[in-house]
DNA sequence: ATCCTACCCCTTGCATACTAGTGGGTCAAG
DNA sequence: CTTGACCCACTAGTATGCAAGGGGTAGGAT
């Protein structure tokens, strides 16, 4: 991996607040950062730097990226370095097949769920979320897309009362959303996500489990598109 | 929670390896540990304690409370103490549920792996592992005959060639063989988890998905038994 | 010019010390 | 005897310093 040992988080991202472990906040930071590819795949992280930057010692820094290693979000090589982790098609991959594994057995799950209720609670919530996806799409704004592409999957996973589910989805999300955030642009991107998720609400509407965990695999399967343009397009992030 | 400050590990757990992370190490003697039901759900660890058990200092001791804290298998309470997880009915099915999403999607894509030598690799792995289960249970040896589980559900995760996917299944896992631990001996359970592990591996020979995924749920289903009895046999240790 | 070696700097891993906050036990007052 | 306040012991969180090892670079030898 190539050595960068340039920092670029702001400045004013130093704000810690003071109830609430210093650790944990710098966490979610340097996730943040690391989602939205401020810090880029190979890119070094020193502890040093780090604590400096967030006025704190290289302790709780320290914590932080230890939970980054966990979910594959750094690689800490002792002794040498610790870096932002780089792109590969496995990982990728590995990510992509949990997702689906989790997903398809959530809409299932709701799909077949016997209390009429709570189906169309959830069918609502979703409409409404995509609608407001179509006026995303409408204004071509692609960041809040994407958000409402988080919340519809997030809304899903929180009726299987299961509160792990939901956070083990986001987490293999943020993986393709990193690479996502490498070309948010593609194609015919947003009518087709539209009309997938579309086909996933009318699936549990119509309570057929089958049809449900087919229109989320077709969903997940998309990102397909995106894996065959991006590695040559930006090599230099892959492993 | 009950304040339990005492420590039941052995003396000679304090031996550590020198070449590999302190932390590292201690991480998986707590673990190992908490699924053996050594340490027990409610009890207090010591952060200062463990660390003299170990030979070591506070800090990769700390380290490695995080990390299972992240897994779910003690609770961190900030100035108070941290403490194994009790178990509660919620997580359990919680963890049954991403486990039976996972282990699903596994099967499904073994079962229809169009590569005839890989699924008949992993279906003579699994035939085998079977046969040495039904030694074991003839022998009445519960504690081989789980490790031999735990072995059938890796060897199959272990055919998607996505390493976290059998990672998971295992942390997911051991959160419902902790329960497991309190009760080895269920009656006729050798024979109902024989015949399960039997009938899907036949689904998989016969490249059935459907057939495969129904047979892993149904297995996957089979620890409610266990979770109709142990709660009133054992109150102290759920929430 | 090239290769090899020694050194130095920087990295993470670990140890130790200090801070702040919680809970329990004790002692005094009602 | 009950109740309340205060104090102390112990907790996790953080700071800092030291140890061990890898890598690049400079300099000398070939």
């Amino acid at each position: 991996m190539a050595k960068q040992p340039l920092i670029i988080m702001r400045p004013e991202s130093k704000g810690l607040s003071y109830d609430r472990p210093a650790a944990s906040q710098i966490f979610g930071f340097i996730r943040d950062a690391i989602i939205s590819m401020e810090l880029l795949p190979g890119q070094m992280i020193s502890e040093t730097a780090l604590a400096q930057q967030f006025g704190v010692s290289r302790t709780p820094v320290r914590e932080a990226l230890i939970q980054l290693s966990n979910i594959g979000f750094v690689e800490v090589l002792p002794q040498r370095g610790t870096y932002v982790s780089k792109f590969s098609m496995e990982k990728i991959l590995e990510a992509r097949f949990i997702r689906e594994a989790l997903e398809v057995a959530v809409v299932t799950q709701l799909a077949t769920n016997p209390d009429e209720a709570v189906r169309s609670e959830a069918v609502d919530a979703c409409e409404k979320i995509i609608a407001d996806q179509k006026t995303a799409a409408a204004d071509d704004d692609a960041l809040a897309f994407q958000n409402l592409d988080d919340n519809f999957h997030q809304t899903l996973a929180g009726f299987t009362q299961y509160p792990r589910v939901a956070t083990f989805i986001e987490a293999e999300k943020a993986h393709m959303d990193r690479v996502r955030n490498l070309s948010l642009h593609v194609s015919g991107q947003y009518k087709r996500v539209l009309s997938q998720h579309s086909a996933i609400i009318k699936a549990i509407k119509a309570g057929s489990a089958e049809k449900s965990a087919a229109a989320m695999s077709v969903h997940l399967k998309d990102v397909y598109n995106i894996l065959e343009v991006i590695p040559q397009e930006h090599p230099e992030y892959f492993v």
